[in-house]
Parts: C-alpha cells; sequence; structure tokens
DNA sequence: ACATATAAAGACCCATTTGTCTTTTTATGA
DNA sequence: TCATAAAAAGACAAATGGGTCTTTATATGT
C-alpha cells in the first residue's frame, strides 16, 4: 500500500492539474481542503513536490501551485519515488534481503506478476491520465 | 506491502512447519535465528499467533512451536487478517475513505485487478504450500 | 512603495510500529 | 519433587510516519 503522504501528494497533484486545465492555479488552503487532508501537513507535501521539480509554485498575493507545462506527464512512479522511494516495487514479500530471481522465497513466482502489475501501472499513468479521468466523469478526486 | 512484523510471522510459521515435518518443535530462539529476526521482538509475534490459534506452543524443558496437523493449510490471508488487519486487500490505493465501483478513484479500473490478484494469492497460498516449494528445492526461506 | 496574501522553513508533538529488557508462569526431565 | 528450560506477560525505549504551530521570505495588487 502506499503511503498516506504519497496518497495526499497523488489527490493534490491532480486536484491541480484539474484546476489548471480551467486556467487557475490553487492554494494551500483550497488544495487541503479539497483532497480532504490536513492543511499543514498538505503544506510540507507540497514543499517536498516543488523541491523536487516535480511542481511549480508562485508567492505572495495571487499565488498557488501549478505545473510549468513545459513537461510531458508526471508519471506515479515518479510521484512515489519521491514521496517514499521504490522499495514498494523492488522489495520482497517475503522479507528477504533481496528479490531475486536466482534465490526466490516461496511467494516470488506468484507475486512477482504482482509487482510488475504495479510497477507498469505507476509507470504508465500521470497525474495528467487520471486528471483526463476525472474530467470524463469516469472518477471522482473525493467522496464530498 | 506486508509490514515486517507479517513477514516476520509468516517466514516463522514457514519455519516451523518445515520443522515440524521432521518432527521436532522448534523454540523461539532457533526461530529467530533462522528467519534473521530479533529475538525478543520475534517472542511478541508468536505470542500474538499463538493467542490467536494460529499456532500452538508449549513451555517448559523441551517446549517449542508447532503446528497442532488437526487443521488444514494455514492460509496467508489469516496470517496477515491476524497481524495487520485486512486493509492491504480492501483499502483504495488512492486515498479514499471507500473502494467502491460506484464512485471509483481514477487508479480503481487499474488497480483493482491487482489488489484482486493479491487476495487471490493470499487465500490459496499456506504456510503448508510454501513449506512445500522450500522442501522441493524451488525456493529459499532466508539468503544464509 | 507598501500592506498583505501567500508559500517556505523550522521546531515541535503525537501515534504507531518496531524493538528491548525484566519478571512471571509452567511443563518437564533428571 | 523440584530445578530448570522454556514460553508468556508486562513495561519500557527507539525509530518512523503523520501532524501542528510559529516564524520567515517573497511576490503582487492596490
Ligand atoms: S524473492 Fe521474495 S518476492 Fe522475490
Ligand atoms: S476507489 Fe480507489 S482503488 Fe477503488
Amino acid at each position: 500500500m502506499l503511503t498516506k503522504s504519497t496518497q495526499y501528494a497523488i489527490r493534490a497533484l491532480v486536484y491541480i492539474q484539474l484546476q489548471n486545465d480551467e486556467q487557475k492555479r490553487p492554494g494551500l488552503a483550497e488544495i487541503a481542503t479539497e483532497i480532504e487532508a490536513p492543511e499543514a501537513y498538505t503544506a510540507k507535501i507540497m514543499q517536498i513536490l516543488t523541491k523536487h521539480k516535480l511542481l511549480s509554485s508562485v508567492k505572495g498575493r495571487g499565488g498557488g501551485f501549478f505545473f510549468s507545462g513545459k513537461e510531458p506527464g508526471l508519471s506515479l512512479y515518479k510521484v512515489v519515488e519521491v514521496m517514499e522511494g521504490d522499495s514498494c516495487f523492488t522489495s520482497c514479500a517475503f522479507g528477504l534481503s533481496t528479490c531475486s530471481n536466482g534465490k526466490p522465497c516461496p511467494l516470488h513466482d506468484k507475486y512477482g506478476p504482482i509487482k510488475e502489475a504495479f510497477l507498469k501501472l505507476a509507470q504508465e499513468e500521470t497525474i495528467q491520465s487520471l486528471a483526463r479521468k476525472i474530467e470524463e466523469g469516469n472518477a471522482v478526486i473525493n467522496l464530498l
């Protein structure tokens, strides 16, 4: 499972993308409310994201968060990597220090493909592709 | 990802099964060493498992841990449930409070099947089936 | 130019998970 | 029977993740 921080990050980024698509630049308070996350904690997460250049921000009046738009899509993989590292894609489900085909744990055969599928999902889906599903009415961003 | 405690539990149970298959009843110290886990912490985990009757134990001289053998297999699902609850099988990857087909998050379509596969794995695989893979030389229990 | 709205930064605090240490209980082999 | 080996129990400590509060820096609208 992804950590709460990663989930907050993904939800926040998707919300920002949705707003950007309407030429808006949401601020912290609005984002936190919309994704149902604590405001101060959301602030910390936004700081991590901007520090790692996944996102841009402007301070001061009328400031807020936005994607510069020059980049292509932002993959979920990148977000997960920045927020919690990539161990959820690589580590052994059984707890061995390394997951390898050479000395597999007894879960390796069946768990490997699951990890693969999750990795593929994270690499192929982007903040933008998720936002699009919401815009098309095929998914929701919260349960409000 | 399963928690460390859950992983310790699974490894310990598999080791006990392997020893039981040779008519042995390993004690705490031996188990902890073999699964490469802290002894005192392993003790706590064994207590949880015995309290929930996933495992039997005898105190005193010549004591140790063992499966009573009357039960059929012990599914991974049961172990996970006892150790950390079932949220890893049910919760929303995006962080919504409920995962539902009615109001799906934008990850639901692609993540759902992955969760399904993981649940199936946990329900079908048992401590005994994992032990068998090791006995047959198709997997290892540690990297020692 | 300046007041103000906003993000950034830093110092904390709380909860949970992971891990250790000590004491108690109990079964059993000598 | 009874000393001892073992698990059980309880109290505590460290590490991590999640969360809050206060102060600082800065961009912008007026
Ligand atoms: S070795 Fe355990 S999942 Fe690969
Ligand atoms: S609603 Fe998010 S995974 Fe089902």
